[in-house]
DNA sequence: CCGTATCCTCCGAGATACTG
DNA sequence: CAGTATCTCGGAGGATACGG
């Protein structure tokens, strides 16, 4: 996802800073965090996280799979940011960091998890439908 | 959203269908179709049509606000690709044609939903943690 | 072991112009 | 009006190397 979210909000106040826009600067922030959550690493972070518990950086980049060390370390110091997950560092050679989720971030995973729900119990469909999208896409759609 | 875990995934799939592996092609689906929803106008799209029921190209598109007409094509294809929404077009002068979910794009709204009342709900407790972890995480100091 | 810093590639996405 | 085609560019993100 690009920078996109700020880009509104400053859209937002070059049109014109009017006194009865609060909802709309909330609804702005809100974007800004579906934003934030709708990044796959974050997801997959979130999953990782919810499901193994505690995990130190290395174990949480396997967990994961595939994600580099930059945007493994990125995306969860963004979620440290937002308060999605804990970082405890034990001050000890070998150096040892520890993640977790917040409450916070585990609310967000229970709502992401009816997302995550959605997709196991429609992919069948979704296939279907791409399928059939392949096959023929000329068929002429009745108009009612 | 950069291809890559997928692609290693779905690249596995491609070098060798191993019977034993359905669980991982499903798994790997479920994260491509994950990738899809992550997307931020899909997002948005689903949403607008979600409240308007049917729109025209261009009444979505301003429905949307500040997307592309490239992006706005794009994505809205890639949805009925998935069968998320419905194309239907008019054979008329002026040319017409009207969008609208289908009853699954209808069902992932509803999931979706979910998260998006999660960043309504929690957006001050994320702010909050934004602003304390701005502050510093040496010293809890009262943020007046 | 846990990061941060640097480089480099590549594709997402906006703008523009054109067709049916 | 509804799209497609083409160009361009910023920056996301992978690889690598180094510091603590």
């Amino acid at each position: 996802m690009r920078r996109t979210a700020e880009d509104e909000r400053i859209e937002e106040r070059r049109r014109g800073p009017i006194p009865a826009e609060v909802d709309l600067a909330i609804e702005a922030l809100v974007n800004d965090i579906i934003g934030k959550v709708a990044d796959k690493w974050t997801m997959l972070i979130l999953e990782a996280l919810e499901e193994h518990g505690v995990l130190r950086f290395t174990q949480l980049g396997r967990a994961v799979g595939g994600i580099s060390q930059k945007m493994l370390t990125q995306t969860v110091r963004q979620m440290e940011r937002d308060g999605l997950v804990r970082r405890t560092v034990h001050p000890v050679i070998p150096p040892r960091v520890d993640y977790e989720l917040t409450p916070l971030g585990a609310s967000l995973g229970a709502a992401v998890c009816g997302v995550w729900i959605w997709a196991e119990t429609h992919h069948a469909e979704i296939e279907q439908a791409r399928r059939a999208f392949a096959a023929g896409r000329t068929v002429a759609e009745g108009v009612s």
